[in-house]
DNA sequence: CAGTGGTCTAGACCACCCC
DNA sequence: GGGTGGTCTAGACCACTGA
């Protein structure tokens, strides 16, 4: 479930501010802090764990950027309502890549140089020729979305490398997702998402279980790294019927 | 456009990371710094404003999580690709303030008091009844959304003292979610969405100059303080020719 | 090697809240 | 008035980058 949260990027030493902040996270999800009741204050954490004041900062930003806690100058940090017990899906690439986790993929199309460009436009390609590739998810025995993906063909033939990705058919628990900074050396910072209603095609419908007329979530998805660079724009169709997308949004940046 | 950046809430003394921080975004969209071209460094800022590091990375912060710039140890920081010319809709909700300020709010509905018990329950009441509106919201003298929004009957009460709210019709630039921290005292933090795809009914397809049966785009908004306590829960039909959802993921929380 | 950003310290002053 | 979180300082050490 959680990724790399103790701020220790898998191998390096952990940080104070991240050993505090994992320990805050442990104690509100088994709810020792009820509502109204403060968390430690900054002073009372920084003698308990040898610290500077500034380095307990650090950790309680985390949490508030987390949406866990939120604090009331004067007063304290208090946990959120519901945090402790519901699921908070925050919007982000790691929640896509944990939820995707749960399914299964089925490689319809395997990846293949095409000439598309108007979608070479949209990876800011020069060239028309971008790498496709077309698949579904699989939740429970039954495909909940079709997606086709787009590369840079650079990239596109790094994934043709991949044994899996040239085999039609079922791949448990795999994602395209997580291939992409593996064969490209760069780390997805973020996404541009389109989305939209559109009726179900033939091709849609089929995939999907569907009718064709039968409304469908359309959620587009531009990838791109820290830099900026574009590294994948993927085409999902949903069926509503089996998936609805949920997240949180915040009051401002 | 910028609602209150320099972190200096309407009123306060500014912020010294907020005066920096605030510098170097215009200097951004700007277009200050072409790809490849550092930005100052956390020593350089620091001199040229007569202050310490930290403050300096106390600015550079903001700027990181807004997706401005990204920072590499040992090489300095750069501004992600695009920031300067596009726009940047990071999926808030003083985002979709922004937006909503220009369009024109129809109520179809004012305020009333109903008896919805599951509606009731989203909104965490213990009782059955909820107070709720019906309104559409219009741009280019064209519906694109129907919206039934419902809040707890307390801050429903106080809804229905504004005269707009009580007077069915147009109401230019005008929009409900602004109200909620004014008749509540309480300032939205956040919202939990929902979002899929419905077929358009009788009553949808009306208020969107559309057809029974066409796709639309459903997005539940359910809106909660920093405590966690709900305020209002949206419910909005999109027409999809007329309206995109578009904002940005990040990598990880 | 000098310079960068990442972490951390041990002080300080302030506005604000609650008693 | 005592305690809270918000801001700020002037140092320090580290890992990493690039020339």
């Amino acid at each position: 479930m959680r990724s790399g949260h103790p701020k220790s990027h898998s191998g390096g030493r952990p940080t104070a501010y991240g050993v505090i902040s994992e320990k805050l996270r442990r104690e509100i999800s088994a709810g020792v802090y009820p509502r109204d009741v403060p968390l430690p204050t900054e002073m009372e954490l920084s003698k308990e764990h040898q610290v500077s004041r500034q380095t307990v900062r650090r950790a309680f930003q985390d949490l508030v950027s987390e949406g866990l806690v939120y604090r009331v100058p004067g007063r304290g940090t208090f946990v959120t309502a519901n945090s402790g017990r519901y699921i908070r899906s925050t919007g982000t690439i790691d929640d896509l890549l944990s939820l995707a986790r749960d399914t299964d993929l089925d490689i319809l199309e395997p990846v293949h140089e095409v000439r598309e460009p108007l979608i070479a436009q949209r990876l800011g390609l020069a060239d028309d020729t971008v790498a496709t590739a077309v698949f579904r998810r699989i939740h429970d025995d039954r495909p909940y979305c079709l997606t086709q993906g787009h590369y840079p063909p650079e990239i596109g033939r790094k994934l043709a490398e991949i044994p899996e990705m040239r085999t039609p058919g079922l791949h448990p628990r795999m994602t395209v997702l997580e291939l992409i900074p593996r064969v490209s050396g760069r780390a997805i910072a973020g996404a541009d998402q389109t989305i939209t209603a559109t009726a179900a095609d033939v091709t849609v419908a089929a995939a999907l279980d569907g009718n064709v007329g039968d409304p469908v979530l359309r959620i587009d998805r531009l990838y791109f790294d820290r830099a900026g660079m574009l590294l994948a724009l993927s085409v999902n169709h949903f069926n509503p019927e089996r998936y609805a997308y949920r997240f949180q949004m915040k009051a401002s940046g």
